[in-house]
RNA sequence: GGCGACGUGGCCAAGUGGUAAGGCGGGGGUCUGCAAAACCCCUAUCAGCGGUUCGAUUCCGCUCGUCGCCUCCA
């Protein structure tokens, strides 16, 4: 398969070192419910790592926490109870979340404040190397222009970062570029010892530590949101490498594009965002990853209602398919290896979800058209849910929440009554409990075997 | 100011040097007591201007527009 690497800016096959593919994706600073662009960005690796494991490789996947940092504090503090606590909580509420939208848990979920001691021994050997240096203040920081390669990830020469102006100037640093690997405690913070003093990590020597603790050097691929590229994947690298003195750190990079709200971004710090718990009720899990797939996942993608919808209903017609009962023996079959084939050509293409997806459509087309025709579709339903299952999508039938609907069982005798209302011909009066039925969100449809009922969306 | 991405039908979104997947929506049919679902048919010339080419939406340049990063961020 192709995958394109930031790095190199290229698309080439990729091709694991060994036999296990080595992931790290860049994990959430648990200090607040996640949202639909965390989502995106989970669900997108989720895919990839789903389509490698489809593919016959082991996968050993690795997603840090940042369970300390500043934002953590600091709403601890308006909370008034512990970081740690704090971290802890939206930790457990992120879990939740990732298997409610279905994504594969991580062979290991490392917590930052669980790793001190080798982000210590990474950063005295920095110092060592020279790469790194301390202040009186307890400060350690990076030296950006000891590596020639800094700023090759993200493109950019190291003088023009500069330019930006926006650098904050530190009067310890002995370069505005240069950044934190270790931050002196301030009052009333978490802090761990070190041989600088009380104080805790800097954001970006975690991963660093992380990804050579659990996955070693180099690692196959490293993922993350479009916007980690500049500064702290470009940061990652310079340690990493400057500690181990080897290159590549990674073999490709990943990056996924931005959820956007409108106009802009979708941010926690922007306010204007949407919790993967809200989506996931408004849209289900396959509504959401429908979303995210629709596009590639170097792209942009716009969050609305309408293209949520949109999405939500494209793929309840995979689940229609998936879901529909064929004769129980027939002549012909449904022949889906064409679509099996378009499904893998795509996803072999740097991960082209939209084009599988459109397989997928096709496919479901094809089925409903042979059950129409009488032909047998069992093979080609198993083919669907195969594929729908690399993409996470798990089609349920359409009326598959309905034990969780309170009203259940007056619903069920509503119809109940409507049957015997159709067997007598009283149309009117069968027509007039569905027309009420649909007021309150409830869509009944009559087919051979019955009639069949759901919640119908919006 | 620097770096980068993008601009395809009403909306979302793939894609290719030889006249453009799929989904949503819309229109018309088939089926159905009716409706729904499903199926069939219809619904684009790819921001603009130049250039390269036998031929460009696809390659190059410019213009316009949108967005991102350069600061915490998936």
């Amino acid at each position: 398969m192709k995958l394109s690497d930031t790095l190199t800016g290229e698309k080439t096959e990729f091709i694991p070192q060994g036999d296990v593919v080595r992931i790290y994706v860049c994990g959430v600073t648990p200090y607040t419910d996640s949202h639909l662009g965390h989502a995106m960005s989970y669900i997108i690796f989720d895919v990839l790592r789903r389509y490698l494991e489809y593919r016959g490789y082991t996968v050993r996947h690795v997603q840090n926490f940042t369970d300390i940092d500043d934002r953590i504090i600091a709403r601890a503090n308006e909370q008034g109870i512990a970081p740690i606590a704090l971290a802890e909580r939206f930790i457990q509420r992120y879990v939740e979340d990732m298997a409610a939208l279905g994504v594969h848990q991580p062979h290991v979920y490392p917590r930052a404040t669980e790793e001190v001691p080798e982000m210590l021994t990474i950063i005295t050997a920095l110092i060592e190397k020279g790469f790194a240096y301390s202040t009186p203040g307890g400060d350690v920081y990076y030296r950006v222009r000891r590596l020639s390669r800094y700023g090759e990830l993200s493109h950019r020469d190291v003088d023009d970062l500069l330019s930006g102006a926006r650098v904050e100037p530190s009067t310890e640093k002995e370069d505005p570029l240069d950044f934190a690997l270790w931050k002196a405690a301030k009052p009333g913070e978490p802090s761990w010892d070190s041989p600088w003093g009380p104080g805790r990590p800097g954001w970006h020597i975690e991963c660093t530590a992380m990804s050579l603790k659990y996955l070693g050097d180099p690692i196959d691929i490293h993922g993350g949101g479009h916007d980690l590229i500049f500064p702290h994947h470009e940061n990652e690298i310079a340690q990493s490498e400057a500690f181990t003195g080897r290159h590549p750190f990674v073999r490709y990079w990943l990056h996924n594009g931005w959820l956007q709200m409108g106009g802009e971004k979708m941010s926690k710090s922007l306010g204007n965002i949407v919790s993967i718990r809200d989506g996931v009720s408004r849209y289900g899990a396959d509504g959401l990853r429908a979303f995210v797939l629709s596009s590639h996942y170097r792209n942009p993608l716009t969050y609305s209602e309408t293209i949520l919808e949109a999405a939500s209903r494209g793929i309840e017609r995979l689940a229609v398919a998936a879901n529909a009962s064929g004769p129980a023996e027939a002549a012909e079959n449904v022949d889906a290896s064409s679509f099996r084939a378009r499904f893998l050509d795509a996803m072999d293409d740097d991960l082209n979800t939209p084009q599988a997806i459109a397989a997928l459509h096709d496919l479901s087309r094809e089925i409903n058209r042979g059950q129409a025709e009488g032909r047998g579709i069992d093979e080609s339903q198993r083919t669907l849910r195969e594929l729908a299952d690399v993409l996470g999508l798990r089609l349920p039938p359409p009326n598959a929440t309905n034990g969780a609907i309170e009203a259940a069982p007056f619903i069920e005798l509503l119809l109940h009554v409507r049957r015997e209302l159709r067997t007598a011909k009283l149309f009117q009066q069968a027509d007039h409990i569905r027309d009420k039925l649909a007021e309150r969100g409830i869509a009944v449809e009559d087919t051979a075997e019955g009639s069949v009922w759901k919640r119908d969306r919006g």
